[in-house]
DNA sequence: TCTTCATATCAATTTATGTTGATATATAGA
DNA sequence: TCTATATATCAACATAAATTGATATGAAGA
């Protein structure tokens, strides 16, 4: 169980710092929840959260460079999708640091 | 495996934030890492990492509102250590969000 | 080509977060 | 009780991030 298969690449402490900082902003964990729903054009998250277009644009920004989602031009439109690889490298990001910890503590004076 | 047993507290979303935040400053992973290595000391942080004090105490600070960490007095010295209870719930919080996604998706116009 | 629409970007401002140096609190030992 | 030490807190400041309203870009259709 603790050697269950992990995916391959381990992130970065910057790149994982990254992708928390990209997550803690609660517009940010609204779009990527209207994300989880599949994806979306600017104008679909612009209608179903309610907010400003630039301010929706910002933070789709934000995501994207942290790796979270990832997008694509169709005309006029661009779709932006959740990227799951970004979430299980988090994960693993969080198990590596957990198992770090579970080696035998040093003694404080 | 999709059903494994998970830790029993599911994190509300305000609450992920705040774990995600306190994580995703480089000076409190120090912190998190160096208190990985076991239970710490103000002192000995202070030691290892090389900052000032009040510096370090603003961080902790940060990190036991999240409940990244737990607290300890005895005597004049106050032992800090990493709670693994908090990584377990955000591991499990991320779960969730990768399992939401991966509902069929909506097709978008 | 001209107009419209979807999205991105920008400068100015506001708000949030982190840093610094100083002081406060509380414990221990003399 | 006096002094030293560990830690927390605070006010002033510095820096970083988010918001706003405006403008730019670029595709599509007339």
């Amino acid at each position: 169980m603790a050697t269950a298969i992990k995916s391959e690449v381990v992130l970065e402490n910057a790149m994982a710092r990254k992708l928390l900082k990209a997550l803690s902003d609660p517009l940010r964990l609204q779009i990527i929840e209207s994300l989880s729903g599949g994806e979306r054009c600017v104008c679909d998250l612009i209608n179903e959260i309610g907010l400003a277009q630039s301010k929706i644009s910002f933070h789709l920004k934000v995501l994207k460079d942290a790796g979270l989602i990832t997008d694509r031009q169709t005309g006029r439109w661009v779709y932006y999708q959740l990227n799951i690889d970004s979430l299980n490298s988090l994960q693993d990001w969080i198990e590596l640091l957990k198992e770090s910890s579970q080696k035998p503590s040093q003694a404080c004076k």
